[in-house]
DNA sequence: GCCAACGTTGGC
DNA sequence: GCCAACGTTGGC
């Protein structure tokens, strides 16, 4: 089983929209990112875990954990006229983006963040890709000894 | 294939 | 709202 990071802007999707999905499940639509793609589509598994990362907000930082219940498949969203997210080079016999299903497995009982999180970079956490300069991926994998010292850490 | 222009991301 | 970093686009 691995383990991965997914990224996500609160007042878009965030920990409180998953709480009250149906069975606190969702499809995590609308990656238009190709190295992002590539992990939704090939190397995420059912059964794996994910920190879920809210973006862009007042506090950023881990606060969940979520399964993946589904893996890869094509997202449909890409294929809806006027959606956000809509992509007319994606068709559903040539499916451009993936997306996979996730469960919200629990929150945090705090917030991990993202300023904590540096203050481990040039130690535990180092060479966590979410630390990167720059680092705009959405989907990340987080090794397993990143995965259990965040955990520590909670 | 190069690279400038442009759009997006995301911390602050 | 600002701006640095980065990915994508499109002219050549």
């Amino acid at each position: 089983m691995k383990h991965w990071l997914l990224k996500s802007e609160p007042s878009v999707f965030g920990l409180e929209q998953l709480r009250a999905a149906p069975k606190k499940t969702t499809h995590w639509d609308g990656v238009r990112n190709y190295q992002a793609r590539n992990l939704l589509r090939d190397e995420i598994q059912v059964g794996d875990e994910a920190f879920l990362y809210h973006s862009n907000c007042a506090e950023p930082g881990i606060v969940g954990i979520l399964r993946v219940v589904r893996s890869g498949y094509p997202d449909h969203t890409a294929f809806e006229p006027g959606h956000d997210h809509h992509d007319p080079g994606s068709t559903p016999e040539n499916p451009r983006w993936y997306m996979v299903d996730v469960q919200l497995v629990r929150a945090l009982k705090r917030v991990i963040t993202l300023e904590e999180l540096r203050a481990h970079q040039e130690q535990k956490l180092r060479d966590f890709q979410l630390l990167r300069r720059g680092n705009r991926l959405s989907v990340m994998p987080v090794s397993d000894v990143h995965w259990r010292f965040i955990l520590s850490r909670e």
